[in-house]
DNA sequence: TCTTACGTACACCAGTCTGTGTACGTAACG
DNA sequence: CGTTACGTACACAGACTGGTGTACGTAAGA
């Protein structure tokens, strides 16, 4: 569970303290948000001294960034290279990560911090930003007809699910499936609205095209 | 600007102190957030000492929710009444809600107060639910196969557009318009684009795809 | 005029917040 | 062994939080 936290080497540099302070840390603030989770609480919880928290991380700020860049491996993109299905279908399985995010912890953070300037603000809205590229990439292997409109369509589609589900307590995401599968057909001219792929991107770059 | 508060008999029951508190919610709880409000500051700019705000209020959480109820009458509604649009107008129209919503007010105090329990996360979500029952009676109107679905289906893309501007920073209200134009057509069968039953007519609304 | 309700000014409380300073382990590596 | 880096325990600072107590002002209505 806590790995050496820094060098691959063997030279270790620490016993996992900012290990458990990050974990806690995404407990905490998916649980209670990041205001109402005061440091004390964070380091009882990581059963982490307050003092060494402030030697891993210069104020809550930075932890509140750091916070938030690691989710960025692994939320979405797991869904984006799944070679095993369709264009079409990775678009909508985008929409199947019910229970997995509570509320896109992106969201929260904005509102949250209420300060655009704010570094986690910045990180929030690469993601976001990140996540619609994506989208917009599928869609044009997919064969959409203005791929960029269905990416941005699709990632709004998913941030209403998640704020949604948030205020109302109850699960959005199908009614976002729902919405994704009529936009996609009709963003896809008829020919090739079944056939994956078909001439262009044989799959030979579509596995990593870019970054 | 600030009336009377109470009694629409000539007896006045104060000098517009409580007027302007709730004023000053509006300002600082949208500019700053609430969390973020401290009573002191909003007493200040609402030009009220800390003692009379106590009194008018028997704390912070039940000067939110009061805040929070201020909102109900004048958002939404005033699309839905419209009689000179048709029901599929109406639905559109509710997507030109720019410059006036930052951030739908009752997302953001879910967020941030981040406790379900609270009285004006019931109002957020009583609200929520009234304008999705407003867009399905609407929906219905408009001769939609599944009006529920429709409703639910706008609502959310209204919420995903809100959330979305506010951490991007930038306007996704036309991207969701576009996307309710396509559900819309979907969801109506071709034949019956105006409301069955009352002959309101005026067939033409084809030639009005957008705004 | 006096009474009464509304509002003000200001000090103050107790609790919490982020963030430090200090002194003390302890395990790894030379 | 000693050095060094990491971590701990704990008290404390300073600002800010929501919330009160007290004494006073003032305007409306009788």
């Amino acid at each position: 569970m806590t790995e050496l936290e820094k060098g691959p080497q063997g030279r270790r540099r620490g016993r996992g303290a900012r290990e458990r302070i990050l974990s806690a840390s995404q407990q905490l603030f998916r649980d209670q948000g990041i205001n109402r989770t005061g440091m004390d609480q964070l380091c009882t919880v990581a059963q982490v001294s307050k003092r060494t928290a402030y030697q891993h991380f210069a104020g809550k700020d930075e932890l509140v960034a750091e916070y938030l860049r690691r989710f960025d491996p692994d939320v979405m993109p797991g869904v984006f290279d799944r070679t095993d299905l369709t264009p079409r279908e990775r678009l909508l399985a985008a929409f199947e990560i019910p229970a997995s995010t509570p509320l896109c912890p992106y969201i929260a953070a904005a509102v949250e911090l209420h300060d655009p300037e704010h570094p986690a603000s910045q990180y929030a809205r690469d993601y976001k930003t990140a996540i619609a590229a994506r989208l917009t990439e599928t869609a044009r292997e997919a064969g959409a007809t203005d791929p960029e409109q269905l990416g941005e369509q699709l990632a709004l589609l998913i941030d209403g699910a998640s704020a949604r589900t948030r205020v109302l307590n109850s699960e959005s995401f199908p009614t976002a499936a729902a919405i994704a599968a009529v936009l996609i057909d009709n963003a896809i001219p008829a020919s090739s609205s079944r056939r994956p792929g078909d001439d262009r991107a044989t799959t030979s770059n579509s596995a990593r095209p870019k970054r």
